[in-house]
DNA sequence: CGCCCGATTTGACATCGATCAAACCGGGCG
DNA sequence: CGCCCGGTTTGATCGATGTCAAATCGGGCG
């Protein structure tokens, strides 16, 4: 993080309070909180932070792809969760250890907001609204991370693609078109897949109507895409 | 939930206090949570609560083991957490959602102290020692669900088995005896395995000293384990 | 507008783990 | 103490996905 930081200004205040995890906040919940704001940009690639330092600030995504991941003994990785804009990440640890678990790059060129998590803490330790904050999005990114491993445990490469077509659908019938909001080598990683094997999903994804092209997708018939 | 309940006797409240999730708690806090919890004794085989019914209570393990788990559309079953007495589960609704996101079933005999999601929901939202309870029960179920998607991800069958015994390990090297707490099927579902693919694990696992019979796992060395 | 580099796809292969079937074991009950 | 049934192990096979290498694509820059 050897990067230059400045108070939340007007724009990113906007983008944080919109965000889910300050959505419900009101008066002085909401101010303290936006007042601790941090903002960061950090080019693709750099590390926010690195597995096993101590765990001294959670993030909020303002812009960008933020991507977590662990390494294993012989350096292979593999991606836990990629944090999309308004997303908050390490916010476990606010209550949940003194260091980092995982590691977070910047997927692309990304800004953060940083909250202190000494800070936050304290505040949410007497505001049961900061508390019930931090509680809905733990739930929630429990929840995903559960749905995460029932994914993996249960489907097939393409099955998993076609459950993150389908997810990501505007509408629940009928033709479609996707734009990917990132590289498919993250979306790979988000589905617990080595890009071959995604590329291959995506092929095998064909005889029911689905037509890639660079980052766009074309569904044919989404019905057909849930039958997978 | 066919069964009759009682509020917890002081028994059954001495072993809530002793919990992970109600330790930190005192006075006032405490004793609400206590006073609004009802004891259920159930079978071996039964659902505590099944995917898709309305999320009213969430429960703490008193004695037995409760396995969460999800069924795929093809009626084949994963398992999310096999939960061991002391540990809190569906917590994660009360902040996050109307529906059960998963089944929840009985290993065995098991005994459950049932809490109600409403009233702890508001409990939290003016206590915030019940909030933080909360907030590092759930920061602790993410932190280890995330390492099961991460073992999932990057480790072999024999790995994750011997990351297993060495985590229920009493000392970190020479050797050591293990009992496990539960039938070897439990253990397969938990590690994300077919039972049969856990017996091929511990049968590789032989080379390196391990020995199994029956329930008991014998370690010939610890450190060898870690290698694996 | 074309080049160029990194991203993606394709091919060939090896490995892991699921599945089905059958043999085996072990603990609880009579 | 032995039977019996459910749980576990073993064997054989197959499908899915990781890995390595090579070909191809595509988007951004000059």
């Amino acid at each position: 993080m050897l990067d230059k930081s400045h108070k939340a200004n007007i724009r990113e205040r906007g983008l944080l309070t919109k965000t889910p995890f300050l959505h419900s906040l009101t008066g002085n919940a909401l101010a303290r909180m936006l007042d601790s704001a941090h903002v960061y940009s950090m080019p693709a690639r750099a590390n926010v932070f690195r597995e096993g330092e101590p765990a001294l600030a959670f993030y909020c995504v303002l812009a960008g792809y933020v991507r977590l991941y662990r390494v294993s003994r012989d350096g292979r990785q593999a991606d836990i969760r990629i944090c999309a804009p308004g997303d908050v990440f390490a916010e476990c640890l606010i209550f949940g250890g003194e260091k980092y678990r995982f590691s977070a790059q910047a997927a692309e060129n990304v800004s953060l907001a940083r909250f202190d998590m000494r800070d936050v803490r304290e505040l949410a330790e007497q505001d049961t609204q900061v508390a019930k904050a931090i509680m809905t999005a733990l739930s929630g990114h429990l929840l995903s991370t559960m749905d995460c491993v029932v994914n993996d445990r249960l489907h097939t490469a393409p099955q998993r693609v076609a459950d993150y077509l389908i997810n990501r659908c505007p509408t629940a019938t009928g033709t479609a078109s996707i734009r990917l909001p990132f590289q498919k080598n993250l979306l790979a990683g988000m589905l617990g897949l080595a890009p071959e094997a995604l590329s291959r999903a995506f092929s095998s994804l064909r005889r029911t109507g689905v037509t890639v092209r660079g980052r766009v997708i074309q569904i044919g018939d989404v019905e057909a895409l849930k039958q997978i």
